[in-house]
DNA sequence: ACCCACTCTCGAATCGATTCGACCCCGGCA
DNA sequence: TGCCGGGGTCGAATCGATTCGAGAGTGGGT
């Protein structure tokens, strides 16, 4: 028992076949006799083969069954993140004809996981590429050089690779508009990261912002609020939304009447720094958010925000995948946010006074 | 550019020294000397090398840096249960050490996806089998036939196999103790599937329970209402809890006074399932939950449940395959429930027309 | 009878790297 | 001077299967 584990050599001796009949025989990639396949299969139930090593298989068909998903550092996210979550869902649905497996990856190597699986050492045979992660680009060159099929989820990544996009700037402008027609003038932003490792800190003009969605949707805001200063969180979770609040509400910014959050967990956050505040949402200040996912503790508030089509964007990033394991070159897709008006904005209060400190 | 991919011969070749001393630059395995390894950096990026193939190199190695983690069929599930949700931000971290990747698999192979990556057809070094999926036993000879470590969470494998468990039966029986302590007597349980494939439906006695969380849930509710019965679902859904509570409130079952969910989401269509009957929660009918997640619209119910260390399970779990993988043997874990009581559990109603049709 | 077409099976090359023992060269030490 | 030890390099074997062209056998059509 403790010998070497059986190959598919052995099966053939044992059967009293060739190798690579025994091999056809697994694969069903030529046609064979009924005769020598059950000969075959039976010599496998006796020497304790269950088929052929994965490993050695995929060296030689250059075929893994394997498509890689890039997070950006904790793998956590991707299950935490209730729009991370739904997009996998769609994706597992969307790579489900191909058959593939889910790789989750880590878009860097991190210091406490010296030798951690990257694009560059997993077996993948395509990969996709979220934006939301600030080593976007690193990731991208490691895909290309390995030239692996690659589609990219909001992000821009170049001619050739196909993306799956959300009008971020254009949905972010409508929100931002819809605060200007309540009349809303002092708005602050509640952004996410900027890059990689990115601890909450306001945004200063100069700062690069190396995050796709983060940087589109801020646009957006900017389009109709040219100089709302920005906080930019460390990630989209609900105390990262606190710590900007507080930021927001407490020190620098006095006399803000409407908070554009970019994701509905930052909002949430927002709204809850409010209250500490003693800000009345949404008479005293409006908040909005952005994914339209349900936010748990949240009620009675709902929230104006952008619903974006997060399961939809999975499926069709896993069938761009597909089509591209097949041959077939992959078009991109833009999907489009739907506004929707919750019971967190109203008009701005009167200039004089509403506030209370 | 269209021509074949750089190997590990060519850079050593452009270099000039042999593949073993190359392939010793990339992996460390060896000193090499300053010059070397120079030369031979340089000439892999002259030649677009990044790195050994991972097949190649998993294949001589017989490591590909891959944690498989099984789920039934639709991988979905894995993302949309808040509880596996948590276990796997738990698994993650749990292996992070490691700096192995996830790969979600499929337990087995579904008709619309013929070829879909399981257990025997993908390259891991070892895997998590989730005791909640029915094929549990298939996936477990399919493992050992491999000869891999293999870690099992919530459910028997076998003295030889690593297990993470939960106090399932007693936990469970001590919600139900609670419940007959306030007078209940009239019980039903709407329980988790059964097995892989199960449409929801009454249980009868004689049906065999594949599922061990399910199995041993039931057997502690048992312990208490031993002739209780039992609606099992098809999935932890609340749409499920839904289908269970109608089933439950509307036909066969007259005078329930409470009702013991094997899981909160459950648990939540349930007392949905009761406000359509117009029964009121809790002082027409209790309803337990079990898992302790937050569940989503809920309020302002909280539910009386049994709150579980998901995360801490995963964790656990990851942390059992990363020793094995190391040679050292690892132990199983056993969690236990930490009883949470809320506001849908009450004393049992007067026998006598409390019910209103 | 002959040839073609078709079904099966086989051998040998190949996928791309890793590993292990052998080997060389050089400095240090008796 | 002769020997030992160790850093650094190399060859060759190996990991386990797949693939592809060639060849053997069989049946049918004319």
């Amino acid at each position: 028992m403790s010998t070497r584990r059986a190959t598919i050599s052995d099966v053939a001796r044992e059967a009293g076949v060739s190798p690579s009949t025994a091999s056809v025989v697994f694969s069903g990639k030529a046609p064979v006799s009924e005769t020598t396949r059950v000969r075959v299969t039976e010599a496998a139930a006796a020497l304790g083969y269950t088929g052929p090593d994965p490993r050695a298989a995929s060296l030689r068909s250059g075929r893994s069954g394997i498509v890689g998903v890039v997070f950006e550092e904790h793998l956590g996210t991707a299950f935490l993140d209730p729009v991370q979550t739904l997009m996998m869902d769609g994706l597992a649905d969307g790579v489900a004809e191909l058959g593939a497996g889910l790789l989750l990856l880590r878009d860097a190597p991190h210091a406490d996981a010296p030798r951690a699986a990257t694009l560059t050492t997993a077996p993948v045979d395509a990969a996709v590429l979220i934006g939301c992660s600030g080593n976007l680009r690193e990731s991208l060159a490691a895909v290309k050089a390995r030239g692996i099929p690659v589609v990219v989820i909001e992000g821009d990544a170049g001619a050739d690779v196909p993306r799956i996009g959300l009008d971020n700037r254009e949905a972010q402008r409508q929100v931002a508009s819809h605060l200007r027609s309540l009349g809303h003038e002092r708005v602050a932003i509640a952004a996410l990261p900027v890059r990689s490792g990115w601890r909450g800190a306001w945004l200063d003009d100069e700062i690069d912002i190396r995050i796709d969605v983060t940087r589109d949707r801020l646009a957006g805001a900017r389009d109709v609020f040219s100089d709302a200063p920005v906080f930019a969180a460390a990630g989209s979770f609900i105390d990262e939304g606190l710590i900007a609040g507080r930021a927001i509400f407490s020190s620098a910014m006095p006399q803000v009447t409407a908070v554009i959050a970019q994701s509905d967990l930052l909002a949430a956050g927002v709204i809850r720094a409010a209250q500490e505040s003693g800000l009345r949402v949404p008479e005293d200040v409006s908040v909005t958010g952005f994914d339209g996912i349900v936010v748990d503790g949240l009620a009675p508030f709902e929230l104006t925000t952008l619903v974006q089509p997060a399961t939809e964007k999975g499926r069709a990033a896993g069938r761009a995948v597909t089509a591209m394991l097949k041959g077939v070159p992959a078009a991109s897709v833009n999907f489009t946010c739907e506004f929707r008006e919750g019971n967190t904005t109203a008009a701005a209060p009167d200039e004089r006074g509403a506030r209370v400190d």
